[in-house]
RNA sequence: CGGGCUGUAGCGCAGCUUGGUAGCGCACCUGGUUUGGGACCAGGGGGUCGUCGGUUCAAAUCCGACCAGCCCGACCA
């Protein structure tokens, strides 16, 4: 390829919109446009990084025996209806109608499509099967940021394992979990495999792979000494036991008049610290009220809660819906004798006395509670979200890291609840009807080639990894009215594209420096400068994009000398 | 959906307060000189000023509605 005739828009300013660097720099280096919000062209240097990852990942599924579908991006109502999401997904999905009135989604997942396939499969003896495809997924997101991150339409490799039962289903989910981590690795992500809530998919259980950058969005707790690691959503940590003696035991009202935070009674005479109040809160789930009781000091995870509850998610009630519960207002709120609702309690909470929390009048609070004496608890389960320098809970040595991540792939263990509601079936061996049990599993190529930029970027531009680079080599022709460079140029591209490598001649006849400003920008891991200066000594210059190294090279060792490095 | 901000040439921006022929830098085209880190000279092309409506002799500028985009939050497989 010639530059001269290549697509390539780079700008020389940064784009004003754009603030995560992937954004900018895909933006600048001319690798995307926006088309809209959320909706991005990929441009021809883009499109071929992307074809890159594409092709990775289909031979890293391939080679755990993935056989390539491609599905429609237009699904009827129906099967949405079927396995009850088409109200499950509300906003986020786009829907239109067809001429005949009729009700059709745009594919935001295909679960249920997968499902409604694989009905045509009748017997145990067929399974186990991994299908995939890699095709475009739309999700009407409130908020489409950051580029390529999150966007309302991108492409998506998502496979599906069919198996008999569980132990087909946790075979499959491991053969995809040590695909993902190759596939991440040949992309130059370092990415970390953490539990995750599996949300509205439901299931028995998903693992995130999860990229550090401080352009994502998930939180993730994570511990250097041995490894743990989990989404916010679900981490848990050790909580140093606090010593309860001295308290008072018997249960005791006392006034605290205009005392309506956590913080106000602890500097409340006859108050406590907050580690020993018992912060209680009124959430809605699936029309229910509920409370979630937590040390006072703890904040609560509302993912947890809403796995605990086996919902898709909660709210905090509203101010009406509190009072009518409890017959108080916030800020003095307790579960002491709260028996028609149900509680759930923070594991944290666990044996505690001498406690003081609200009394469900206002401008009252008790003290001397003593939590498995006045509290009907009805679960314990881990509510609190974990804060960075606890102690880890795995190793009970190392202390959590708590960061930020790009979502680069999911994968979950679905059951048989799409196979149930779209009647995917096979008999087993004993002519009985069996359910599929699925998995699906997840990697957006779009968010993951903007992560690679994320994480293998300077203050110059991109520099991508060989593996998925553009092209692996530009040949700067310094002076491009110099016929004898222009020869030589041609010359060491044709010997590097037949040792299979991208190469891109800079033909342009621009200066010097814009050449090289623009070799950066767009990120070639190797540049090859040809100029007459060393055309005089029978020598072209190599760089190297990651460290800048510089090095003088003959003429006729150039194309040995590069295919080694990017060999390497 | 709530809060904040922005829409003027391909990109980055000024002009709007105080209404009166639409500007600057970069990019682009032609000719010339240049060429190992974002050149220079001369000439030139390009804009329904987001959209619709209102006020006015006259609107990029004032008023209203709408649309789009960005950021924070809510939300989020």
């Amino acid at each position: 390829m010639r530059w001269s005739q290549a697509f390539i828009p780079t700008l020389r300013d940064d784009p004003s919109d754009a603030d995560a660097v992937s954004h900018r720099l895909l933006v600048r280096a001319g690798f995307i446009r926006q088309l809209m919000a959320g909706s991005y062209s990929i441009l021809p240097a883009a499109f071929r990084v992307r074809a890159k990852i594409d092709r990775i990942i289909r031979e890293e599924i391939d080679a755990i025996g993935g056989q390539q579908f491609l599905l429609g991006a237009l699904h009827p109502a129906d099967v949405w209806r079927r396995s009850g999401r088409w109200d499950v997904m509300g906003d986020e999905m786009f829907r239109i109608v067809d001429r005949k009135g009729a009700d059709v989604a745009l594919g935001m997942t295909h679960e249920e499509i997968f499902a409604t396939v694989a009905s045509e499969l009748t017997s145990y003896k067929q399974l186990p099967q991994l299908w995939y495809q890699i095709q475009t997924k739309f999700r009407d997101e409130p908020r489409p940021k950051s580029g390529l991150l999150r966007v309302r339409e991108f492409t998506m490799k998502d496979s599906y394992s069919l198996d008999i039962d569980q132990d087909g289903l946790d075979k499959q989910f491991d053969a995809h979990y040590g695909a993902y981590e190759r596939i991440f690795s040949r992309l130059g992500l370092d990415a970390i495999a953490v539990d995750a809530s599996s949300g509205a998919m439901g299931g028995s259980g998903s693992v995130e792979f999860m990229v550090r950058s401080d352009a994502g969005e998930d939180l993730v707790a994570y511990c250097q000494a041995c490894g743990y690691a989990a989404n916010v959503e679900r981490a848990v940590s050790v909580v140093p036991a606090i010593d309860d003696e001295g308290g008072p035991d018997a249960l005791e009202m006392f006034d605290t008049p205009g005392v309506r935070t956590i913080q106000a009674l602890e500097t409340f005479p006859g108050g406590a610290t907050a580690d020993r109040q018992v912060k209680t809160l009124v959430y809605v789930a699936d029309d229910t009220l509920v409370l979630a009781l937590l040390r006072g000091d703890h904040a609560l995870q509302e993912q947890k809660l809403a796995d605990a509850l086996g919902v898709g998610e909660v709210r905090p009630a509203e101010a009406d819906e509190i009072r009518g519960l409890l017959g108080a207002d916030a800020g003095s709120l307790g579960a002491v004798d709260v028996l028609d609702v149900t509680v759930i309690a923070d594991d944290a909470l666990r044996g505690r006395t001498s406690m003081t929390t609200g009394a469900n009048i206002n401008d009252k609070h008790y003290r001397g509670v003593d939590v498995d004496r006045d509290i009907a608890v009805t679960r314990w389960e881990s509510l609190r979200e974990v804060v960075a320098g606890e102690r880890c809970a795995s190793c009970d040595s190392g202390t959590l890291e708590v960061f930020k991540t790009i979502e680069c792939g999911h994968i979950f263990k679905l059951g048989t609840k799409y196979a149930e509601a779209l009647g995917a079936t096979v008999l087993d061996e004993n002519g009985k009807s069996r359910p599929i049990v699925m998995g699906s599993y997840g990697i957006g190529l779009e968010r993951n080639l903007a992560a690679v930029v994320e994480v293998h970027h300077d203050e110059k531009g991109i520099v991508w990894p060989v593996s998925v680079a553009p092209w692996h080599v530009v040949v700067t022709v310094v002076r491009a009215k110099d016929e004898a460079s222009q020869e030589v140029a041609s010359s060491i591209a044709d010997g590097l594209e037949g040792r299979g490598w991208d190469v891109m001649i800079d033909d342009r006849n621009e200066r010097p420096g814009v050449k090289f400003a623009d070799a950066e920008l767009v990120g070639f891991p190797y540049r090859i400068t040809v100029g007459p200066r060393g055309l005089e000594t029978g020598t072209v210059e190599v760089v190297d994009r990651r460290s800048g190294t510089q090095s003088d090279v003959a003429l006729d060792a150039v194309v040995d000398h590069v295919h080694g490095l990017l060999s390497g």
